[in-house]
DNA sequence: TGATTCATTGCAACCGGTTGCAAAATGCGA
DNA sequence: TCGCATTTTGCAACCGGTTGCAATGAATCA
């Protein structure tokens, strides 16, 4: 039916609700014949599928998934739970696992967490109420404790950007923030700065404790250079600007590493707004490579976490662990590596 | 249970699959009882509702609100369809539809469409697989096809950030495209801008074109003032930056109108990578207000879509429509205002 | 106290599917 | 053509709830 205009008198086509048992009806086969027709494997004759098919189509019919999960105990319902809709990164985040989870066949459904929220309790009533066979807990910083409940709750679940723990009780997928945090602090050093820093988010994430940590680490195996490091109030923009315009009013370092792009570009802003430049009075790294940091008129050296592979890794283990929920908790962290841009001087 | 550091034995508190049945047998009623308990506005006794909560609580019980749908005919579920996973813009759209949906006690169940997809009938037999109670399509670059094939499935639908018609088939909320590029054109002859430009987005976007009319519209009245127009790619980074960069090569004109923020910050950084600045060399203004375009070191001047609105009205009208399916299709527009900043010089 | 009304309750059918089981149909070899 | 193995099919019970209806119990009034 193509648009032919105006058409006042449109026929409502609203074939709302056929089930089952219409299909059965005009094909002229039982119920379970309908039924096996749509289930992958079942047996049904050539020829029945083919009445079914023809009836089927003829009714515009679909199945309903959720009355047949009552039977199955399968959904295909994935419960993506974030608290995290302010970091751009996490656009691309939600673009990837929903498109991953679709072409896999399921559906995400999406809970939004308050970032003030710490009672598990409310998200595991939402998942159980809707059965998801499974839940994704996308953030760096919800507590651990999310995911547990949710496990606790007899829900598979998968912690991706999460902290990796000696003994995990749910499925971690991530990367390392001590070796990012030392990856950081290598290339500053290999840059030849003698006065470095850690600009850190809100001091209490565990991200941003591992992140200093492995910092830390790699400056202390070079006793002459100086370091310090602060806090800003939150992963934001605006705390990035006002922490390093705080900074650059006393005696700054030459080169910082920040805890996060966004971050990252906050204090960009404000070195710039003090009429400095990166790299050639502050040098700056950050970490995450989200889309802006790329924009040539940012173009902020940065580390880059592998998000493609982190959400692929996270889908396949949410599936195998609804397919064997007693599978051991795993943690699978991905490498990062520096991603040269123009806010750090050159290596020497 | 507190964390107390090593617990080898952790009991699996798997308490999975409580039934209704397993309540009503606890507290020694039968399942219609437990079933009214937890059904607003039914009959039970104070007396009977006490015994039933207990157990509940006991067992740990919450209703499967999938085998309650079959019945109601209501999942409590609403489609949330999108393609426009790489707009900046989307992460607040996201936020704010999730959690406004959640704070009204339904649950966002998120389709993400290929960019490059044109047939809605795949997105519609997801919906009604999952029997959506309403669905609500946020993108401007969706062809109208998409919420009206919707409704022609017979779910209640809205459309967001879409295109108003005269004679709509389904719900749309947005703004007035046409009135903005009109805002947008005012601005700069008020500016005493001479030469003026608009750049839009690829050019069979209908908002593109809304815009582009709009635009002209106001120039027409001026015809002392010489405009022109030219369209990127796409709406983005990249695509502005290299329209710009042709454009600077040429005889730019002293102001562009961006069909968007993504494609001014392009924009913005052509001009800056050509050793100009904005608003000295060339004035820009931008459509959306994104989160981006307050930071200081772009500090865009642009047009604010009222995002919180649309999203609120997009909410009510889904509602709406799922409790008065016959209700007639309605255009709400919401009006633009100017965000001043520093790519424009400011007013004579 | 008995008659009447009203709130509560349980029964059983139903929502739209799936699936174990036994019966019916088919295919195969002799 | 027959006997047997195999596939296909339908019946009926079930998944976890809801709800119309009739029965029960409590409360009210005379």
């Amino acid at each position: 039916m193509a648009h032919n205009g105006l058409n006042l008198f449109a026929k409502e086509t609203v074939p709302v609700g056929v089930t089952l048992k219409d299909v059965a009806e005009k094909a002229g086969v039982s119920t379970s014949a309908v039924s096996r027709t749509f289930t992958e494997g079942a047996s049904v004759s050539p020829k029945t599928r083919a009445k079914v098919e023809r009836a089927a189509d003829a009714l515009g019919y679909s199945p309903n998934a959720l009355a047949s999960s009552l039977t199955t105990g399968r959904t295909k319902l994935i419960g993506l739970v974030s608290n995290n809709f302010h970091n751009p990164l996490f656009l691309e985040v939600f673009d990837r696992f929903t498109r991953g989870l679709q072409d896999r066949g399921l559906r995400p459904l999406l809970v939004n967490l308050r970032v003030d929220e710490t009672d598990p309790q409310g998200s595991v009533r939402m998942l159980k109420q809707y059965s998801v066979d499974g839940a994704i807990v996308a953030s760096s910083t919800l507590p651990p404790a999310f995911a547990e409940a949710y496990r606790a709750a007899g829900i598979p679940v998968v912690n991706s950007f999460g902290r990796f723990t000696t003994a995990p009780q749910v499925h971690v997928v991530g990367i390392d923030n001590v070796a990012c945090g030392r990856m950081a602090g290598e290339t500053l050093i290999a840059r030849g700065y003698k006065r470095v820093a850690f600009l850190g988010g809100p001091e209490q994430a565990t991200s941003t404790q591992d992140r200093a940590l492995g910092f830390m680490a790699a400056l202390r195996e070079h006793p002459e250079i100086e370091v310090t490091s602060s806090y800003a109030a939150a992963y934001s923009f605006d705390a990035g600007r006002v922490e390093m315009t705080k900074l650059l009013m006393a005696n700054p370092a030459e080169a910082y590493f920040c805890g996060d792009d966004v971050l990252s570009i906050g204090a960009l802003s404000a070195v710039q707004e003090a009429g400095l430049t990166c790299p050639d009075n502050i040098g700056i790294i950050g970490l995450n490579d989200m889309q802006m940091s790329g924009w040539q008129n940012i173009n902020l050296t940065t580390i880059r976490q592998p998000v493609a592979e982190i959400i692929g890794a996270s889908i396949d283990l949410v599936i195998g662990t609804v397919e064997d929920p007693k599978r051991h908790p795993e943690t699978r962290l991905f490498p990062c590596r520096v991603i040269e841009r123009g806010t750090l001087r050159p290596q020497r």
